[in-house]
DNA sequence: GACCAGGCACATC
DNA sequence: GATGTGCATGGT
């Protein structure tokens, strides 16, 4: 048997990158868009987003000032396909009108800062949770943040790097200590998150074990 | 028809 | 502070 050491962090990506190489995350053309779809792909396939989206690019919505001038129904109506739809309209007027009542109608206002300054005043938006938080400092402000999401946690636990007690501060800090969060490391906390989810989604959607997995040769458990 | 998807807020124990 | 529940669509 050859010698394996512990899944790192470290060694974890570099498999992923050698695999699937550059994701070229946010999907996205804007920041604006960016936050947008953060917000609606909560609890929700990034394919119902998208066609939410296109709905919004379509009607020229996709502008805070289209989104704070928009009729609630209306709005909610173009967010359908992305589900919970009556929730995510409001998420996006109570964003918007934090915008304007706080940072002059300017996001880039609201992400200016020091990284802990800023992830505050977003936790404090209603509908804007950790998750939500990290994507939009990471994907729309580049602050230097993990994003811990449900396949991070999955895959994580899966190769023995965490254990069920794992919360996300505790899981977002591990990626820390080993990936210090500075801004030349922007662009490995974008890479990882990205291509984690792209690893979720090819090999840990069921309960089968990951055959023909990247990660495959690295301890692991059986079950998710 | 069940189950899941790139969570969060709120109620309750 | 831990756990449970509503939100709701579209794909598999």
């Amino acid at each position: 048997m050859p010698h394996r050491e512990n899944a790192t962090l470290r060694n974890i990506y570099d498999l992923l990158w050698a695999e699937y190489g550059p994701q070229h995350w946010w999907p996205a053309d804007s920041a604006t868009e960016v936050i947008i779809g953060a917000i609606l792909t909560q609890n929700t396939a990034w394919k119902n987003v998208e066609h939410a989206i296109k709905n919004l690019k379509q009607a020229d919505y996709l502008s805070w000032l289209e989104i704070r001038n928009i009729e609630t129904d209306r709005l909610e109506k173009l967010l359908k396909p992305a589900g919970t739809y009556r929730i995510k309209a409001r998420r996006l007027k109570g964003f918007v009108e934090t915008l304007w009542k706080q940072w002059e109608g300017s996001h880039e206002s609201l992400l200016s800062g020091p990284t802990e300054e800023v992830r505050c005043r977003l936790l404090a938006i209603s509908g804007i949770g950790p998750e939500t938080a990290d994507a939009i400092l990471l994907y729309a402000g580049n602050h230097p943040i993990f994003v811990v999401d449900t396949y991070t946690k999955r895959i994580l636990r899966r190769h023995g790097v965490i254990d069920d007690s794992a919360t996300y501060g505790t899981i977002q800090s591990l990626f820390h200590q080993e990936l210090e969060p500075s801004a030349e490391n922007v662009q490995v906390f974008n890479e990882y998150h990205a291509l984690l989810v792209e690893l979720g989604k090819r090999h840990c959607r069921t309960k089968a074990i990951c055959t023909g997995c990247p990660l495959e040769d690295l301890p692991h458990k059986e079950q998710l």
